[in-house]
Parts: structure tokens; C-alpha cells; sequence
DNA sequence: AAGCCGGGGTT
DNA sequence: AACCCAGGCTT
């Protein structure tokens, strides 16, 4: 059957497409690989500053491979699930050592390397190596969806199933490269989540959900549910030098890895923290400041973070290690820190209002 | 199958 | 404030 889909599609983006985006420039898989990463999730206009910052201090995936995990974890910060950083130098270390420094051209392999799954794997191969692979990222589901008016939330793993069987039955043996830059470009420009622009669309004709009148009830939406809120104290415990205690986070669960202010059980009183910081953390503490308190929001719970600062009288009580150090302003902005905290300490007026 | 994992842009 | 974004991993 002759893929007019696909023909349209490139004859398209051939006009429209875009084709000035940082990782198409020198393209090479260590270079997709980077991008699809970032892009996990992520949109291509908050991706593009990190992927050049990135690229500059990571030329090459053995810079990566043997890069300090604080350097990779700075430079993610801000983007977020943070696992990302983690597995991408991880990967890297495994493809310096179990393949020559070169990634493989083929998906099963790929997908063995940390943070890459079936869609990026697919992406890594027909991107960087111009081979046939079917994608399947959250533009391509929309586009695919709206297509064939598949109804159902793509969470679910029948919706799912259909819509890799679309896409792989749509992927060209041609030109697959410019094929999938594509059919995501279409789904970003033009078959956007709300409002399509379908009058621009080259494949009208055959949609489904288009021709019903339909189109923005596709892909279905995901059940919606109650984020849990919680709440925490985040203590600013600044010694006499206007050093600053950090605590790395653990490896695994929210901001995983990333240095963070030490919080404390928000079941303590505001006049408790005193007493809780001498009896953890060994340090003689003044009187607790307030500092105005604010709402943090992720993907599944909303974070109310009370923030306290108390200055410290001896700094030398706590460890100075790889879990609890002091550290100054500048050398903790230089950090992997979450966003909150990183407004919290560049300018707490702003965090106030979040 | 469902939950976990961020931050920001859009509506 | 809800929704979603060039998803993958864990349970």
C-alpha cells in the first residue's frame, strides 16, 4: 500500500519543517542522544539553552563518561527528573566500555543502555543513523491518534499498542531521518494539543478525528486525580562565615542526587528546631527566622516548604562530607540544587510568590 | 497496570 | 489551576 501519509508528510516538512534546531548542526548519535534525553518530557524551547551549555562542557560522550556526576548534575539543574542526568552518565560510561565509545546502530541494544527506552532508541538509530525505526513521543500519538481517531488514553496499554502499530506501519523505508524529524514538527507546529491548526495540515484529507470535527477530543485525556499536598521545614543554617549547610539528597526518589537544604520533620513546632538542630546535627543554633513560606508543585503531590534560617555558632560540629557540607553562596549556586531551592537562595522575594 | 519522577509553558 | 510536554523505570 503506497504511503501517501508519509509522502505528505515529507513534502511538507521539506517547506515548513524546522531545520535549524542545536542538534541537527555536526549531527551525531552522541549529540541525538543527548537531545532525546532532554527532550524527555520536556519542551524544545526550555531544552535548547541546557543542550548547548552542555554540549560545550560535554563535547563528546567520553568527557561525559568521565566527568565528576556533580559537574553532569549542575548542568541539569532546572530541567528536572533528575534520573535523567544519572542514567545519561551512566550510559555513557557503558558505551566508552562495552562499545568502543560508539553507539550502536541498532534499537535492542540501545535500549539496554540506562534511560533509553523504545522510543529513543528508535529516534537514536533514525536520526543519527538514518536506519528505519518507528517512534512513537507524545507528538506522534497525537498526530497518529487524531489520524485514525483512536479513542482512549495513550496510558493505557491498548491505546498504546494501537498507536506503535500506526506508527510503525507509517515509517517510510526512505528518508526516515527527515521522516521522523517530521511527523514530531507537524505535531508540534500543527496538530498542537489545543487549537490545530488543521486548515495547514497536509494530511486533512485522511483524518479521521478531523473529518468528524473532532480532532481536539484526540488523543483522550488522562484520568484526572487529587494531588496529595505535604509540607516540610527547609532549614538555612548559615555559620558565622555566611557558609551555607547543604545535604546531598539520596539517589533515588525526589530530586534525586541533587544538593538540597536539610529539611526537618514538620511535625516540630517552629520552637522546636533549635532544640532538633543540636540533637541531629550537633549545632548550637540562635533563634529561628521565619522566612515566608511557599507552595512547590511536582508531576504527583503539591510541596508546601517552610523555610527557617538559623545562624549557626559552630559550623565544625556538623560533618563536612559527601552527604552534609558547608558550602558559600557562590559555590552552592554552582551546584546541582532544585529550582525552588535555587530561587530560594538567589532571591527568596520570588519564592515567596510562588 | 499504576505510580514515581520536575519544571515550565499554555490555556 | 489544570493540562501537558521529543518517556523511562520501578513495583
Amino acid at each position: 500500500m503506497p504511503e501517501r501519509f508519509a509522502d505528505r508528510l515529507l513534502d511538507w516538512y521539506d517547506r515548513h519543517g524546522r531545520h535549524d534546531l542545536p542538534w541537527h548542526d555536526n549531527q551525531n548519535a552522541y549529540r541525538v542522544w543527548v537531545s532525546e534525553i532532554m527532550l524527555q518530557q520536556t519542551q524544545v524551547t526550555t531544552v535548547i539553552p541546557y543542550f548547548n551549555a552542555f554540549m560545550a562542557r560535554f563535547p563528546d560522550v567520553h568527557a561525559l563518561a568521565n566527568a565528576p556526576v556533580d559537574d553532569v548534575l549542575s548542568h541539569w539543574s532546572g530541567l528536572g527528573y533528575y534520573a535523567r542526568a544519572r542514567n545519561l552518565q551512566k550510559a555513557a560510561q557503558t558505551v566508552v566500555q562495552d562499545f568502543g565509545g560508539e553507539f550502536p546502530d541498532d534499537p535492542e541494544q540501545l535500549e539496554t543502555l540506562s534511560g533509553i527506552g523504545r522510543s529513543t532508541a528508535a529516534a537514536i538509530v533514525a536520526q543519527a543513523y538514518g536506519k528505519r525505526a518507528a517512534i512513537l513521543d507524545g507528538n506522534v500519538k497525537r498526530v497518529l491518534a487524531r489520524y485514525h481517531a483512536v479513542p482512549g488514553w495513550p496510558g493505557q496499554t491498548a491505546v498504546l499498542k494501537q498507536l506503535w502499530q500506526h506508527a510503525e506501519a507509517h515509517t517510510p523505508d526512505t528518508r526516515v531521518r527527515d521522516y521522523t524529524q517530521a511527523i514530531m514538527d507537524l505535531g508540534a507546529m500543527v496538530c498542537t494539543r489545543s487549537r490545530p491548526k488543521c486548515e495547514a495540515c497536509p494530511l486533512q484529507q485522511d483524518c479521521t478525528a478531523h473529518a468528524r470535527g473532532e480532532a481536539t477530543l484526540y488523543p483522550g485525556s488522562k484520568p484526572k486525580k487529587a494531588k496529595p499536598e505535604k509540607t516540610t521545614w527547609m532549614a538555612i543554617l548559615e555559620d558565622a562565615d555566611g557558609r551555607i549547610l547543604l545535604e546531598r539528597r539520596p539517589p533515588t526518589g525526589i530530586w534525586g542526587g541533587l544538593w538540597s537544604l536539610p529539611e526537618l520533620d514538620p511535625a516540630l513546632g517552629a520552637d522546636e528546631l533549635q532544640d532538633h538542630c543540636e540533637q541531629k546535627l550537633g549545632l548550637r543554633c540562635g533563634e529561628p527566622e521565619l522566612i515566608s513560606g511557599f507552595r512547590h508543585t511536582f508531576s504527583h503531590y503539591h510541596l508546601h516548604i517552610q523555610p527557617a534560617r538559623l545562624l549557626v555558632h559552630n559550623a565544625n560540629a556538623a560533618a563536612d562530607d559527601d552527604v552534609l557540607a558547608w558550602f558559600h553562596r557562590d559555590e552552592a549556586l554552582a551546584l546541582g540544587l532544585p529550582a525552588p531551592i535555587r530561587t530560594l537562595l538567589t532571591e527568596p522575594e520570588q519564592a515567596a510568590l510562588l
